[in-house]
DNA sequence: TCCCAGATGCAACAATGTTGCAGGAGTGAT
DNA sequence: ATCACTCCTGCAACATTGTTGCATCTGGGA
């Protein structure tokens, strides 16, 4: 689906950065931190739009967001017919080359917790070496 | 076991805020992050050294560490005795209090990743309000 | 007692993320 | 077309977490 398809279904403005930014996640497919996204914008881009565009887009569920084993967040939008999305699956983190994949075949387990909690998602990252970093 | 005998058992040099800190995270038992520790310390402690002896004590295995879904670190000293540890359970955490539990009765699933790719570690956060929270 | 490795304290720094505010752009109503 | 209003953007400033370098102190062994 195109970025202004996607932003005008769900009545965000269309502006150059939110569809350029939506345009990047869609296009990498795996989870970015806010320096990848900025890596592929032009060099004037403000830091502070980065962050709030890409937590608007989070917060209107446009995309799903992913903690890594450094302590950011990085932000990915799937195509929204791939089913478990967003975040119902686990992430693969390379500790070398720090590329992150989505594993969308798997499938998070259910967890129990202490009676009277309530569970509002679940988060796994299952980190390591990547098969290209192993060459 | 008493904090002593296990700095003396990894051959550390056994320090009073060593052994405070490892005091701590024994007694409560649950992931506290550098920011939580420091609370229980004297008012004059530094902290750079509460990060350098967090990271020693996780360096020397004798505490494990856990990202939250802020992205710090929490930090957590089980009995040695309890099997699969360090880490290889979830963890809960409250989005309300903030505490964040072991869950040491559930076990990690095996996750498939692309060929050639190496797992080092396995990490997974369970999120929600907790039963106190939920009152 | 002396020496040295290791522990600590302080200053400085980097990165991520957030907030407030002023100015600009786009939209809709008149 | 104009005006008013909302919302988007850019800038400055700040908080927090975590790290590094360096000087100093301490404790243990030769």
């Amino acid at each position: 689906m195109q970025p202004e398809t996607i932003l005008e279904s769900k009545s965000i403005r269309c502006t150059p950065i939110r569809q350029a930014i939506l345009e990047i996640l869609l296009k990498k497919g795996c989870p970015m931190s806010y320096k990848e996204v900025e890596a592929f914008l032009p060099e004037e881009s403000d830091r502070v739009t980065i962050y709030r565009t890409l937590s608007l887009l989070f917060r209107k569920g446009i995309v799903h967001r992913v903690m890594d084993m450094k302590g950011t967040w990085r932000f990915c939008a799937h195509d929204p017919g791939i089913s478990g999305c967003p975040g119902d699956h686990a992430h693969f983190e390379c500790l070398i080359c720090g590329r992150m994949d989505c594993l969308t075949n798997t499938c998070l387990p259910y967890i129990d917790v202490e009676d009277g909690a309530v569970v509002k998602g679940k988060h796994m990252v299952v980190y390591g070496v990547c098969s290209l970093c192993m060459k």
